[in-house]
DNA sequence: CAGTGGTCTAGACCACATC
DNA sequence: ATGTGGTCTAGACCACTGA
């Protein structure tokens, strides 16, 4: 039966659907984004099982096909992950759902950039440099924390990356850079400020390579060279990654798939 | 009603339902592959309308809901569009719906490099070149069509793209790229030899301008350039045409959103 | 065994397009 | 006024998981 016949309008119940209640949006977009922001506030943890689509149902007093679609768009965005027999499960980037899913160099031979070794050249707070500033959509000056680190490949190094940090969303996050040297950056911004990393914007260009970075690749000068610039999004769209990778493309290249 | 209860196995009906049948597929995903059959096979032309839901759903003898999810599933891989009031929309590259999908290539300013002024430098017949056998999957020395492309920005050369086709794919392609110089590759292919190019993997290099592609760009050799290699399928996998766009990157750079 | 998500049905109302 | 896709409901059976 259609609820609109069975509830006009006023007999209306329960606190969760007045939150639901006044927007014009379908009400499956109105549950997801309801669920969306109780993962984010971590009411069920990384890892962990949502309440079942049948609990959901009851608990918003609705179908259990309206919290089925809002569940599915979850699943499809990558929030969650489900499985038959066993239930919907906050997806994590420390989990094994998809790591390193937003690197994109490989080596010639097919491998991803991600896993080898990483030495950290420098961590430092330090006022955010002017085209990072642009990327973050911060005022030139703003605070940020600021890391060099270098990847190698075979003992050789490949890849320079500068990352800059709004220090407004992640702060005294550089003594936590320095001590742990984690491989990934956005397991921790998960671990420790629930920032979860959903979106990235890269644009690819060519160069020659100039001063520290030609050093630290051991390139001559003017020697060309990919740089990537990525600024990361969490889920909610603010801005709070701005990276630049540069390294020598004999080595290593930018893949992307589409369709 | 559930089906399985007015159909136990053999009251069954008709000629459609019977393709559909023996597999253990799921009802939705037998409906969809048997529409994409049916629109590669032109029986709904791009920009054309399918029938509505209501019609395909008693075609099929099923639900409107399973030939919904069917639709749907074609239109979030961009196969048809659906408009509410209207219908459902066979996509097309010539169509307005998401023309130049595929370039990634924007200049400074963030236009997209794809409207602009091309010139064709040469059109031939020639055996494949070894690079691009190999992504397309052909023996070397197979027969192919090779073009040789300049993309102009204000007057400006700023992109070389070489692109090669797989000539039993596309027999006698070469005096048609001569005479109509078409913007649009995909296009024709979709047009004359209904191949819908559905799915891109490029590739990213830097590396040092040389030869007939620093002429034709108006750079000394050895300046820095970004190399994209393309390769182009259509829907049901096949390779059908390889790409190299060459372009200097002070002017233009390669974008990429993902998440 | 009970519980989960995955599939399928049948029907309702809605906003919107078109004529 | 008619027809379209978009939303929502209520209930069925299934395959799979785990205790």
């Amino acid at each position: 039966m259609d609820k609109r016949l069975v509830e006009p309008d006023e007999g209306v119940p329960i606190a969760d659907r007045d939150v639901l209640r006044p927007s014009p949006l379908p009400l499956y977009q109105q549950v997801k984004r309801h669920l969306v922001q109780r993962v984010l506030a971590g009411e069920w943890k990384p890892g962990q099982s949502l309440p079942s689509e049948q609990k959901l149902a009851q608990e918003y007093k609705l179908s259990q096909g309206t919290v089925r679609k809002a569940i599915e768009e979850m699943a499809q965005e990558g929030l969650v992950s489900r499985q038959a027999g066993r239930g919907t499960f906050v997806t994590s980037h420390s989990g094994n759902y998809e790591p390193f899913r937003f690197h994109r160099l490989f080596d010639n031979e097919g491998r991803r950039i991600a896993t080898d070794a990483v030495s950290f050249v420098r961590v430092e707070d330090r006022s955010i440099n002017a085209r990072a500033a642009a990327g973050l959509q911060l005022d030139p000056g703003a605070p940020s924390t600021e890391c060099l680190r270098l990847r190698h490949l075979d003992d050789q190094p490949v890849l320079v990356e500068k990352i800059v940090l709004n220090a407004r969303l992640t702060p005294d996050i550089a003594p936590i850079l320095s001590r742990e040297e984690p491989p990934s950056i956005y397991q921790l911004l998960e671990r420790d400020y629930n920032l979860l990393v959903t979106r990235v914007v890269e644009r690819v260009r060519a160069r020659g390579a100039a001063g520290e970075e030609a050093r630290l690749l051991g390139l001559a000068e003017g020697t060309p060279v990919l740089e990537v610039e990525r600024i990361a999004y969490s889920l909610g769209g603010a801005p709070v990654e701005w990276r630049i990778m540069v390294g020598e493309t004999s080595k290593i290249h930018y893949l992307h798939s589409s369709g």
